[in-house]
DNA sequence: ACGAATTGTGTTATGTTATTACATATGCTA
DNA sequence: TAGCATATGTAATAACATAACACAATTCGT
């Protein structure tokens, strides 16, 4: 399952890592500039890569993309809270959550392939 | 706690009850364009009410609205499943879901204002 | 009924996010 | 080493959203 990343997915991956907070792609694309990236293809390509991956998750009411906090990748499911004031993002894995939400779908004879959770608020140090 | 609206609110209220799908802005704009409306800001202002008064959502996931299907209101809280295929959009007010997110921003000093919940994948008639 | 304040409208322009299309390059594998 | 899949670079454009400004309609207090 590993897997070489080419050097252009390296770069946005980096990117992310040394973010403290969500980047859009045209943040990344100022970012990696001097690396030599030119055009807005070349960050969505590496993006969609690292997503497939699931080293990179979208946030969806930002439109902007974080790295991947943790090993949360067995259990395929992942929430997000935002700072709306610092703009940090906290991932967690709310297990009984996907349970419900699960239960939910096998009710109403829908098959989930993908559950976006997304809390938007302020942390204690923002309040 | 009824409200009156206006013109250009109605019509785009009105243009999503007609719709079987979520619509974005410029769908909804192409839509009202024979009702006189001409300019983006036009409907988005429009939305901006709509989902001040929570009588429409917005499906981040999907950069578009839906019609409020019912009486969630006092429970300020609905999540959304979307089939990939038909374009179909369920709502739902997972009770349960709300407390556990609660319960882990309590317990990790987030304050949520709002909460995005949205299933993609399939419904059954498109298997 | 009046004027002030608020809210909504119409319009142009622009900002932001994302994709299409196409030509070229790189690397894997038979 | 030829062929194929994957990645790259680039320009152009599509899709989504807001800023700014002038004016109109509505509401509210007196």
């Amino acid at each position: 399952m590993k897997v070489k990343l080419t050097k252009n997915q390296q770069l946005v991956l980096d990117a992310l890592t040394r973010a403290e907070t969500p980047q859009t792609a045209y943040n990344l694309l100022d970012e990696l500039r001097e690396e030599g990236l030119r055009a807005p293809p070349q960050i969505y390509r590496a993006l969609d890569k690292l997503l497939e991956l699931e080293l990179v998750h979208r946030l969806e009411s930002l439109n902007a993309f974080v790295i991947c906090a943790h090993d949360h990748h067995d259990q395929g499911f992942s929430a997000f809270s935002i700072c709306e004031a610092c703009g940090k993002v906290s991932e967690f894995s709310p297990q009984e959550v996907a349970g419900l939400l699960q239960g939910w779908a096998a009710k109403n004879n829908f098959v989930a392939k993908s559950t976006t959770i997304e809390l938007r608020g302020h942390c204690i140090r923002c309040d």
